[in-house]
DNA sequence: ACATTGACCTGGGAGC
DNA sequence: TGCTCCCAGGTCAATG
């Protein structure tokens, strides 16, 4: 599934496509995924009208026209496929999008086993006030004062520092893997207390946030169980993987086992003598 | 305000 | 082979 360097993935997949072709007609295979898709509203805002801008906000895709938005979260399960047909290729298409502009027209099917995802639409002016994006913290990448931000927002914080990182209204961006991957890379215990964890490591925490989730992006995305490119390739970040995924294999840095514990239901790696403080 | 838990879904793998 | 159980990359809503 998704994380944020895989969306930043596909969306950079994306955009030369969608920048300048006209989404002539969405078409809904099911009118709810994780929630109901205002299917109507959605149509009249976006069908008709040529994308103007790609971008990604957290792990939201935005498809930007004149004046609306459409957003797409891919869940835990999402994808987004191209084909030169309007017939569905995979179980699970939930939506397709017929395109038309210089180049031959094509569809984009939005396809999702799990439903977790959303299709929404609002406002361009609007969307910073929308529900699922009002409460998000800052972008990790390009964030020249992140360490300096997470410092003070997690002063007084008994919450673990794991936790901490992977709430969205922390900073966005920083899900499961790349949690314990930073946390190893900053020497942090997941364990410790937000508020506990010292100015100088929130500063190396950032640097490896920010270190691990370009890499990953370099790489094209980590991929588990779920996620492909738009194209169909898988991406391959999981090669470089320092702790997750890898319980009672030994630490890449001292040999030591690497551990895997649950905090908030998620599993954790670490270790244990590298990540002592 | 903060912390914790449950909920939403399907599919794949492990174990019997 | 087939069944059951457990797990999975997210994040919101409800509850203390």
């Amino acid at each position: 599934m998704p994380e944020l360097p895989e969306v930043e993935t596909i969306v950079r997949s994306l955009r030369p496509l969608l920048v300048g072709s006209v989404l002539e007609e969405a078409v809904f295979h099911r009118p709810d995924i994780r929630w109901p898709i205002p299917v109507p509203e959605f149509k009249k805002a976006l069908e008709g009208q040529p994308i103007q801008t790609v971008e990604r906000r957290s792990k939201y895709m935005l498809w930007n026209n004149k004046s609306s938005v459409g957003i797409f979260h891919l869940g835990m399960t999402g994808r987004f496929t191209i084909s030169d047909t309007a017939a569905p290729t995979l179980p699970h298409t939930h939506a397709s999008f017929n395109f038309t502009g210089p180049a031959a027209p094509f569809w984009i099917h939005y396809v999702d086993p799990r439903r977790f995802g959303i299709i929404d639409w609002d406002k361009r002016n609007h969307l910073l006030e929308h529900k699922l994006f009002r409460d998000l913290g800052p972008e990790p990448l390009a964030n020249k004062t992140l360490g300096q931000h997470l410092f003070q927002l997690s002063r007084g914080r008994i919450l673990d520092i794991k936790s901490f990182i992977m709430d969205a209204k922390t900073v966005v961006g920083v899900g499961n893997i790349y949690a314990s991957e930073s946390l190893f890379l900053a020497k942090i215990r997941p364990t410790k207390a937000a508020g506990k964890v010292t100015e100088a490591q929130f500063e190396a925490l950032a640097v490896s946030i920010q270190s691990v989730l370009e890499k990953s992006i370099r790489a094209g995305g980590t991929t588990f169980r779920d996620f492909r490119h738009t194209s169909g390739e898988t991406g391959y970040f999981a090669q470089q993987l320092a702790v997750y995924d890898r319980e009672g294999e030994p630490c890449l840095v001292c040999q030591k086992t690497i551990l895997c514990i649950r905090q908030k239901g998620r599993a954790t790696y670490y270790c244990a003598i590298c990540q002592k403080a």
